[in-house]
RNA sequence: UGGGCCGUCGCCAAGUGGUAAGGCACCGGGUUUUGAUCCCGGCAUUCGCAGGUUCGAAUCCUGCCGGCCCAGCCA
């Protein structure tokens, strides 16, 4: 049996590359990703990741990791150590790491340069002037007073601001380009500030810093990236880039593409955001598995196989966008339907007692691992009089269309046999507490009777065997499907209450009580759960990353309207 | 009313002058001790709109409409 490869999807940039590589315009392609170290990173980093490191791998060339970390005021080396541990999660390796800061001294020189050969001028004007004077979208800038200061004066200004004889903002070094330019990035752009504050990389070294325009093309070329991928707010900067690129003596020409961001439905994808629900303590940290950070969703138990499977199927266009959320949980269901073993586990638990079961026995039952996967085994279930099933899977009164368990009906127990349910014992409220239930011996998986037909299955633990534990239940962080788009209200308002429910009475089998982070397993009928940190030997905790596709939920909110 | 970009099925998205791929969603049907998985079938006479060029256009031209980005000493 064949199963063609489904070969990847094409795109715009990589038709892009490989004309210009038939063209023999380059040889190799090499690529970076370059995040600023200010922040987690979350999956539209993901897409930009599996981008550049796609194109760098299919095209004989290489990926560096790159930090744009050009502004102290905002970045910290924990941010640097979690991106790394992110990327290698995902499974890519990159070439080299760089970062920006290692080529201050180059960038330094090459402000001189532009200096020197009168396309930069230091201007002395404060920030709140140099804004009004940039002119607005439909009237062109004024020229600065200082723009025709001598070559001299600003190269020695430039000199003493690096050696740090003024205050912040007392000056900026500004490109010297065109103030009534339509595009307002080319409105003599700030490109050296002052900031008197210590870098994470190169402590008090520096008191100037280079802006994002000044550096990132720059690196570009010292790093002799050929393609210089990043996303489409950025298109206005191209001429800049290209600017840059021309009037300096660089070693290579990288070119920019830019492609659209990746939006996705029920959340936030800005880091800007992200950190607001971080900080003001909305969610429990970065890595809080409703957040779309990958340190989150890796939490929350996806495989780093989905999200590049997800960054696949998703594609790479100009064109604005946003995924619906469940194309992600498809690229997790169908990755771990795959892989994860089968366990039962209830996470609502009602009593039963099977009252022809004689008491004190406990039965072994042995299941699949994986109902269409023999080569993964089997492994044995313990039965017992006393048993748990899910709540759920009960109901008094129950409509037609309800398979599962009801009084005076018939149900299988998954791996075991079918019941009638003969008794319903309530509390004093009216609510049930216990189901007494009496088994069909014939019907026990592997014998003759087994074949008989009911319409239901259910799972069940032993009481006596099955393990307590704490079950997160996760649902989109978010109540409307846009929260970043309404202009009335602050997202923060649409923060669905009800996107994490704990459940601390949860049952499951021995064996999966015992599992690790990392290890994912279907809880069988319910969805896909993985241990989470918190939890321990003693006192397991699991996350739900993504319930199984459930038609009867459908069916069930068709019926109430 | 400046500059840049985008508009192909409900959501993504191939397609670059030769008569609309694929995925998701959705709707039917089959298998099934997970209402899961799997399998089969259906799902754009039409490509934002209007003209034009052409034997022939989603693809070329013109005009219009709609949407996104830009006025940080952020990236």
């Amino acid at each position: 049996m064949t199963t063609p490869e489904p070969q990847a999807p094409t795109h715009f940039i990589r038709n892009r590359i490989r004309k210009e590589l038939e063209a023999g315009q380059c040889q190799q392609v090499i690529t970076r990703f370059p995040p600023e170290p200010n922040g987690y990173l979350h999956l539209g980093h993901a897409k930009s990741i599996a981008l550049n490191f796609s194109m760098g791998e299919e095209f004989g060339g290489y990926t560096n990791l790159r930090f744009d970390d050009t502004n102290p005021a905002k970045e910290e080396q924990r941010y640097i150590d979690a991106i790394k541990e992110d990327v290698q999660w995902l499974g890519y390796a990159w070439k080299h790491e760089r970062h920006a800061s290692d080529y201050f001294e180059q960038l330094y020189e090459w402000a001189l340069y532009l200096i020197d050969h009168g396309l930069a001028y230091v201007d002395s004007q404060d920030a709140d002037t140099i804004r009004q004077q940039r002119g607005t979208l439909t009237e062109p800038g004024i020229e600065s007073p200082f723009r025709d200061r001598p070559r001299e004066e600003s190269r020695d200004l430039f000199e003493r601001m690096r050696a740090g004889e003024f205050q912040d903002g007392a000056h900026v070094l500004r490109a010297r380009i065109d103030m009534a330019s339509g595009n307002i990035n080319l409105r003599d752009p700030v490109i050296y500030r002052i900031r008197r504050l210590t870098h994470p990389r190169t402590g008090d070294q520096w008191c100037i810093y280079p802006s994002y325009d000044f550096a990132h093309g720059q690196s570009d070329a010292i790093e002799h990236i050929t393609h210089s991928l990043c996303t489409l707010e950025f298109e206005d900067h191209r001429p800049l880039y290209d600017w840059l690129l021309e009037h300096l003596p660089v070693p290579s020409r990288p070119v920019q593409i830019e492609f659209s961001r990746l939006n996705l439905d029920f959340t936030v994808l800005s880091k800007r955001r992200l950190t607001r629900l971080v900080d003001e303590g909305h969610v429990h940290g970065w890595d809080d598995p409703r957040l779309p950070t990958l340190a989150g969703i890796r939490r929350r138990g996806f495989t780093p196989q989905s999200i590049r499977q997800f960054c696949q199927e998703i594609g790479v266009t100009k064109a604005d966008s946003i995924i619906p959320f469940g194309v992600l949980e498809n690229a997790l269901r169908n990755d771990l339907n795959e892989r994860a073993p089968r366990t039962m586990a209830v996470l609502k638990p009602l009593k039963l007692v099977l009252t022809n079961f004689p008491e004190g026995e406990t039965e072994w039952l042995e299941s699949a691992v994986h109902p269409q996967k023999p080569e993964m085994g089997t492994r044995q279930v313990a039965m017992t009089r006393e048993i748990y099933i899910e709540a759920d899977d009960f109901m008094e009164e129950a409509p037609k269309k309800f398979f599962r368990l009801k009084p005076g009906g018939e149900v299988r127990l998954r791996n075991a046999f079918i019941i009638r349910c003969d008794e319903v014992i309530k509390d004093e409220s009216g609510q049930v507490v216990e189901l007494r239930c009496s088994l069909d011996p014939e019907t026990r998986s592997g014998q003759p009777g087994a074949d008989r037909k009911v319409k239901g299955t259910i799972h069940w633990v032993s009481a006596a065997h099955s393990v307590s534990a704490q079950v997160r239940l996760y649902d989109r962080l978010f109540q409307v499907p846009h929260p970043a788009g309404d202009k009335d209200k602050d997202f923060i308002e649409h923060i669905n209450p009800e996107s994490l429910v704990i459940l601390e009475n949860a049952r499951l089998e021995p064996a999966a009580a015992k599992a690790a982070p990392g290890e994912c397993f279907q809880f069988e009928r319910l969805g896909y759960f993985v241990p989470d940190p918190d939890g321990t030997l003693e006192r397991p905790v699991f996350n739900r990353a993504v319930t199984l596709r459930d038609t009867w939920a459908k069916l069930e909110k068709q019926m109430r309207g």
